[in-house]
RNA sequence: GGGCUUGUAGUCCAGUGGUUAUGACGUCGCUCUCACACAGCGAAGACCGCCGGUUCGAAUCCGGCCAGGCCCA
């Protein structure tokens, strides 16, 4: 019979949008029981990648499963459309660059344009059946989120964890913005490695090599190893700076490498971390050398260039002037920014920021609080914290952002802030007249915005606002979030709990995997092999792609393989059929297990669901499944329904009485365990059995009486039925004749037992004996 | 370079010390048997990455190496 799975499944999102879910959720939330969940707001782009549809299914796994274990479920629905990666979306879907656009016209652009890829994306969320609270979404860059934000940033300033100060500032000059160590990658790029020659009043040469010719101008010392012996030598000497003529100092430090180039640094402001870290120790001049756009003000012969124009030219300067001896072309590891791969610069300025260099012990503790599923990855946490080398950078010279609520008074130089009940506000359009201190009226607003990540830090506040948990709700249950971003969301939501309230956020965080192409590629548009999920979807049902989704843990990395996506398919048409024919038994009312069989299969479900819920407690959505998988297709289908059908068919009454009842409720429990993997299927299947209710707002099934002991002697006459399959399925091959098997058995084999045997395999020729081992043998013609 | 992690039939995956290593996809054979041929019953296919060690016994524990992945430098 065909069996339209998509089709099935709209029709089944129609009877959920009655339904509710949520709503009544919230009516028991009297129970006391909750289960809370910290979605991750999908970035805008208004499409679902393979991503999404892998990860997000498995907090509905968690959501469903929790609803029919009796908890009151709070899973909100969220959506990022804050930063950067919003500004980028927008330039790209309507064609335009934000920086000429002014300030307000901007914004209004960004906020209409993913407000449209918000809703395109809530609709193919709900199509994968995410049973999450839609008709409420918190949204990052909206007025809710910016009163909760700058809410917190009073509080951060007023409890000195949010401070201003002229400090080392990691900078692109693409994005034309301070970033944070948190957006830093390391790259690997070839580049010119320069000697230059340096020399002195008396005329001693030293040679020096460097990577970043054109910061010559900034160069404000030179620097040996104290372990190098020239260290001595040239010690309080000077050395002139070549083209620009100026004199700088000899220094020594030990974290000049004494086998890098010629063991001789140039310290410039800044060409690098370590020379900051140099500059910093010794107390050396500063010099500015790259403006805000960056761009070269050395005021001479690299006015006004761009950085790789300012090397070119300087490097040809240097050869003509005789300074540049030679040139090496080296690899070498650079810091770019995440976002566009530039190469990042360092500088000084006045930036916010938090402090948490003072934090890392307690903040290790808190993130031992937290159960990490895996647990694994919770060192890869600690790591980060340990390697933080300076506190979290929150401003951005960015369009789209959350205001810092602060204004600055030019005479006196105080930071006024806002009233909290003024918030939300924007100091670049709402003003302030007057310094609350001097009363001066010369008021300057701040226009920085926040950090994305200051306000997704705080996910759990903004997603409850409002909610029948808003007061009581933190730590939440469950934060689900990629393991790649557990340096950023994971840590820094960890971090605003702890300076804030002093709690932990959640009391566990589930971390999910990458999806990879069939080959374990990474997917990407120009490598051609991104794959949609949405056309998943219509192929294989959306319930087909969440069963692809718990073939492997939610914290493994998985690839796109189509075996998967069939195989689900299958076991959805397996459901299907399974649950029709048992919904074609009758039963006039036997709640009785006593035959064998229903004995067997009824402990074989009871291990199953003890299994089962384990896993699924353990946010182990692959193993449960695994289980109920193991149940349900040999034992439930191949084995149980194929003995019970010659009962069924010609049974006593009575007998045929207790299988209806034992195989509606076998069924209805296989339903109810794999209704939060595949909740479409089930729901029909439901139908298909009678429920006037949701299979979604049935309990979870418990345990039955215990059968163990029977069960134990029906595995065997289980094994005796595939020995003689496999023994037939052999004659039948070679074409061999036979007219029936001889069973040798290790136990004595009772009447009923071998009725059931000769009925299932359709032989009345079996003769049983017994003896050591179990032996088939067939009776040829 | 550091940390974490993975390496099992053509492919994917289970298996944390003990008899012939689980299952799925694919392949092949038989069967349209009254839920399902989008199926059932079977078969073939694995030096469990490599090398050492611990042990009566290792896919499983330890060490080293090789290869992949992620995170961080």
């Amino acid at each position: 019979m065909d069996f339209d799975i998509p089709e099935m499944e709209k029709e089944i999102l129609k009877k959920w949008e009655k339904l509710e879910l949520e709503k009544l959720n919230m009516e028991s939330i009297g129970s006391g029981k909750i289960y809370s969940i910290d979605t991750p707001p999908p970035t805008v782009s208004g499409e679902l990648h393979i991503g999404h549809a892998f990860s997000y299914p498995h907090q509905d796994i968690a959501a469903r499963f929790r609803r029919m274990m009796g908890y009151f479920v709070f899973y909100p629905s969220g959506f990022d459309n804050n930063g950067l990666a919003t500004e980028r979306f927008v330039e790209k879907k309507l064609k335009l660059s934000l920086n000429n656009l002014p300030v307000k016209e901007a914004i209004e652009k960004c906020e209409e344009a993913s407000g449209k890829a918000i809703e395109e994306m809530k609709l193919s969320l709900s199509r994968l059946g995410l049973s999450w609270n839609s008709s409420n979404s918190y949204i990052t860059y909206s007025k809710d989120s910016w009163k909760v934000s700058q809410g917190f940033f009073l509080e951060l300033f007023k409890k000195k964890h949010a401070y201003r100060s002229e400090g080392l500032t990691i900078s692109c000059p693409t994005c034309r913005t301070a970033i944070s160590q948190i957006e830093m990658e390391d790259s690997e790029r070839e580049t010119d490695f320069v000697y230059l020659e340096f020399k002195s009043g008396d005329g001693t040469v030293v040679q020096i090599a460097t990577t970043r010719p054109e910061m010559l101008s900034a160069c404000v010392a030179l620097a040996f190893n104290p372990e190098d012996e020239r260290a001595k030598e040239y010690s309080g000497k000077k050395f002139r700076v070549p083209l620009y003529g100026y004199e700088v100092e000899i220094i020594t430090d030990s974290r000049v490498l004494m086998d890098k180039g010629t063991g001789v640094e140039m310290v410039c402001t800044f060409g690098d971390q370590t020379d900051y870290e140099i500059w910093k120790d010794h107390s050396l001049k500063y010099v500015k050398l790259l403006d805000e756009r960056g761009f070269i003000r050395d005021g001479r012969f690299l006015e006004g260039l761009k950085v790789e124009e300012g090397r070119k030219k300087i490097k040809l300067l240097l050869k003509e002037s005789g300074d540049l001896k030679s040139t090496q072309r080296i690899k070498h590891s650079v810091n770019t920014h995440e976002r566009c791969g530039t190469p990042i610069e360092i500088g000084v300025s006045k930036q916010w920021y938090l402090r948490y260099m003072d934090l890392k012990e307690k903040l290790i503790e808190q993130g031992r609080k937290i159960k990490w599923s895996p647990d694994y990855m919770r060192i890869r946490y600690e790591n980060w914290v340990n390697g933080l080398k300076w506190d979290w950078c929150i401003s951005r010279q960015r369009i789209m952002g959350i205001p810092i609520p602060v204004w600055y008074c030019n005479k006196c130089g105080e930071t006024i802030l806002p009233d909290k009940s003024e918030l939300p506000v924007d100091p670049r359009f709402n003003r302030k007249d007057k310094c609350p201190v001097c009363h001066s009226e010369e008021i300057t607003p701040e226009s920085d915005v926040l950090d994305t990540w200051f306000t997704s830090s705080t996910s759990p506040t903004i997603s409850m606002k409002g909610s029948p948990i808003e007061n009581n709700g933190i730590p939440m249950t469950a934060r689900f979030q990629g393991h790649d971003i557990i340096t950023t969301w994971a840590f820094t939501t960890i971090y605003r709990y702890m300076v804030h309230f002093e709690i932990i956020p959640w009391s566990s965080i589930i971390l999910s995997g990458n999806v990879f192409d069939s080959k374990g590629q990474k997917m990407s548009k120009s490598k051609g092999n991104v794959v949609y999920p949405m056309e998943l979807v219509e192929k294989y049902g959306a319930d087909g792609v969440r069963l692809w989704g718990t073939s492997s843990s939610t914290w493994d990395d998985i690839s796109m393989k189509e075996q998967e996506l069939t195989r689900g398919r299958r076991t959805i048409i397996k459901i299907f059929n399974a649950v029709s024919m048992v919904s074609g038994m009758e039963n006039k009312g036997s709640t009785q297990i006593k035959l064998p069989f229903n004995r067997w299969i009824v402990q074989e479900l009871n291990n199953t669901i003890s299994k089962a819920s384990n896993h699924y407690l353990n946010n182990d959505f692959a193993r449960a499944r695994m289980e109920i998988d193991n149940f349900f297709w040999p034992m439930f289908c191949d084995n149980y329904l194929e003995i019970i059908k010659p009962f069924v068919s010609r049974g006593s009454e009575v007998e045929r009485d207790e299988i209806a009842y034992v195989a509606r409720e076998v069924a209805l429990a296989v339903l109810k365990l794999y209704a939060p993997i595949a909740p479409f299927i089930t729901e029909k299947g439901g139908e298909m059995l009678g429920l006037e209710v949701s299979i979604h707002m049935q309990k979870w099934p418990e345990q039955m009486e215990n059968y163990e002991k029977e069960a134990e002697r029906f595995r065997g006459i289980i094994s005796i039925l595939s020995e003689i399959r496999t023994e037939r399925s052999k004659l039948k091959s070679k074409k061999e004749p036979y007219s029936g098997f001889y069973v040798c058995s290790t136990a004595e084999i009772d009447d009923f037992e071998k009725k059931v045997l000769k009925e299932t395999l359709r032989e009345d020729n079996i003769q049983f004996k017994t003896g050591k081992s179990l032996s088939i043998e067939a009776i040829l013609d």
